[in-house]
DNA sequence: CGAAATTATGAACGACGTTCATTTTTGTCT
DNA sequence: AGACAAAAATGAACGTCGTTCATAATTTCG
């Protein structure tokens, strides 16, 4: 039987992703070791490279369990609210969260990098798509007039700036600067883009109708 | 005389720092080796050490030199238009053009990490404050009811916002999207975040005289 | 000029990711 | 069950890092 192979297989893949999620979660992707990692695993150093081709594969599939994670939970938030702009702030307020509250697995999202030359594989780039879909259904009715490409352009520009006010703030580059309300900040910086869509371009006689089911600070 | 003693050591490490700053802008701070800077400084490895703590020193007065070239590129920019959202958007566009013109270094910014424990010193940290600087009085107009804190934070949001377009654009992360016109997104963006807090709280009924000296696309 | 102090040197060290000859285990057939 | 081939596990060994340190070269100054 080679089925028993394979399940011995997979066991050890499994006992290795998740010995190096939790390494990962501790010490940070920078503090990923491959001992470290075999050593939690229960089995011998080498073993790791029958099982992925290397370091970089094994925190592909850790960075897979984080995003799965992420999509959840942004999905919960998206079945909630019902009008666009309380969607938008409840998934910025549930990316933050997120964040906040995995640290060191939402950092190896970004900040892994692979060995120069290979290409991170298709599989897990498509993964990345869990960050804006959510965003593109509330978009669409705040901006009518955009075709399905444009949208997706303004899902991941939004995304971006709401991952890079996490990033920044959550790091900390900026001396001189008052300890910010985070979760306020960035709750009006998604309310105040959302005024601006409905005060600009095309909309600006249907804007009115736009009413909040309000979750303002 | 222990003049030239000192002469000659600020020579090693003008000499250090230009070798890694060109290592840095052709492999990137991953790229970045001590043999490799040390062999192009004309100096022997550990000449490196009696220069600089490590090479996470050496980075810092890198990132040093970079942060300054994007000042003096944001200041250009900054005494160029007058009115507050065309100051922004040139900014903006400013902080793009440099980002991709220097990628390499520009992402040393951000991407480089001291070793676990060590705390990034403050004269580097400080320095940061370019980026968010010129932002200040264009904001300051918009918003005249904030306070100074207030108004540091908005700042800080605003880049970051900027900030992470820029970099999540440079890196492709997400796949099934057209290729957007960077530029002209990002300028959308920020024409949309402005209209956005003219239209809101307290200055609802003094937006209107904000008129357009337009650069818009 | 010559002794003392300072600085430069690159071999050596320890930690790391990865490889590979060897051993151990597994699957299959008689 | 037993034996044998195929597969997988093992951990010592390798090459590459950043960093250190005993030694050599150089500089400083009475």
């Amino acid at each position: 039987m080679t089925a028993a192979r394979d399940a011995r297989r997979e066991d050890l893949r499994g006992r290795l992703i998740e010995a190096a999620r939790a390494r990962i979660q501790s010490a940070g992707l920078a503090g990923l070791r491959a001992r470290d990692v075999t050593a939690d695993a229960g089995c011998a150093l080498g073993a790791l490279y029958t099982a992925f081709a290397d370091l970089d594969e094994l925190v592909l599939h850790v960075n897979s369990i984080t995003l799965a994670k992420l999509g959840a939970a942004l999905q919960h938030e998206a079945a909630g609210a019902a009008a666009p702009r309380a969607k938008l702030m409840a998934l910025a307020k549930a990316y933050l969260s997120f964040a906040r509250d995995n640290r060191m697995a939402w950092r190896a999202l970004f900040e892994h990098r692979m060995t120069p030359g290979v290409p991170v594989p298709e599989w897990h780039l498509a993964e990345h798509a869990v960050l804006i879909q959510h965003l593109v259904d509330p978009l669409a009715t705040l901006l009518p007039a955009l075709d399905r490409p444009e949208l997706l352009a303004r899902a991941r520009t939004l995304f971006s700036a709401v991952h890079g006010i996490v990033t920044v703030s959550l790091e900390d580059r900026f001396i001189g600067l008052a300890p910010t309300d985070l979760e306020g900040e960035l709750l009006t910086f998604v309310a105040t883009l959302v005024a601006g869509i409905e005060s600009t371009s095309g909309n600006r006689r249907r804007a009115v109708h736009q009413e909040s089911a309000s979750t303002l600070p």
